[in-house]
DNA sequence: CTTGACCCTGTGGCTACCCCAGGGTTTTAT
DNA sequence: ATAAAACCCTGGGGTAGCCACAGGGTCAAG
């Protein structure tokens, strides 16, 4: 089949598997006549792989790595288990920093109501933030930096 | 003051304060003789500014559109709230989608303490992954793209 | 035989930086 | 006075997972 196909059988963009051909994840027989890139059946399981260990938080690279086991003909189900086990609390804590994000940012909402804009006055750049109380006296900036929405 | 006792003070790497200049957010004097930048207490003012709006989730483009507003002479409180109102709810669909994700994780994992890993046979890559129930039907491989840990 | 749908390569963009190389300058210690 | 340490510069590449072009060639239907 060729990559329009394999695109809409298996959910993604054309772009989405050009991207993961030139990782290395699927492999494509080229048509000699045009150059088109001809997919198999291997490359659709593959291309479901991808989206199924993708829900599950794996990233590509490591999806590489379990190919590269299963291509060299061993289980990977031992690093997979593995990386399992080792991303959970990592989601967690991800999950826990977001909620205290979110919880910066209501109470910054409600402090705000009741305060007023304030002109700039060439020294001030935002009242509301300058004057909002961090609330966090310890952090510091490069901790905060993971405190991000996707 | 040079570059070093700026990022001391902002309590951040000189790589960022280069990355915030070259950004744009904040404006450095050159020293003639020897090319060093001069910040002053605009600059550390700036860069504290963006610690803290950082804090609430603010993106650098989003900092520079409050610089823009309140450097035009434009309170930017008004854009700053709606810009929290919005993100707020996005911040909390991502927690919920990490929640998710730290479910699927978890029930793989348990259902895979009862699996036997499988050897790799040439048609499979890896059982537990394979054999896994997704428990998201409807889900599309895009949408679950976003469910990463940061 | 043309139009539209499909395919190609290659590059740049997105976020918020980090790291390195290869080189100048300034400060401090001897 | 001088040498080492500490600081500064530019510019480029890397990170994750694609998307969006530009500027083409190819193929199927009417």
């Amino acid at each position: 089949m060729k990559i329009g196909e394999l695109a809409e059988r298996g959910n993604v963009t054309h772009e989405t598997i050009r991207h993961y051909v030139h990782q290395g994840l699927i492999h494509a027989e080229r048509n000699p006549a045009n150059g088109y890139q001809l997919f198999d059946d291997d490359a659709l399981r593959r291309l479901r792989f991808i989206n199924r260990a993708r829900t599950l938080g794996f990233s590509l690279k490591e999806v590489g790595e379990i190919f590269a086991h299963t291509d060299h003909g061993d289980s990977p189900c031992p690093m997979v288990r593995d990386l399992l086990r080792t991303r959970l609390p990592e989601v967690r804590a991800r999950i826990q920093e977001l909620e205290q994000l979110a919880d910066r940012m209501e109470k910054a909402l409600n402090a705000w109501s009741s305060m007023p804009d304030g002109a700039p006055d060439g020294h001030t750049l935002c009242q509301l933030i300058e004057h909002w109380n961090d609330a966090r006296p310890e952090a510091s900036a490069r901790d905060a930096g993971s405190s991000h929405v996707s």
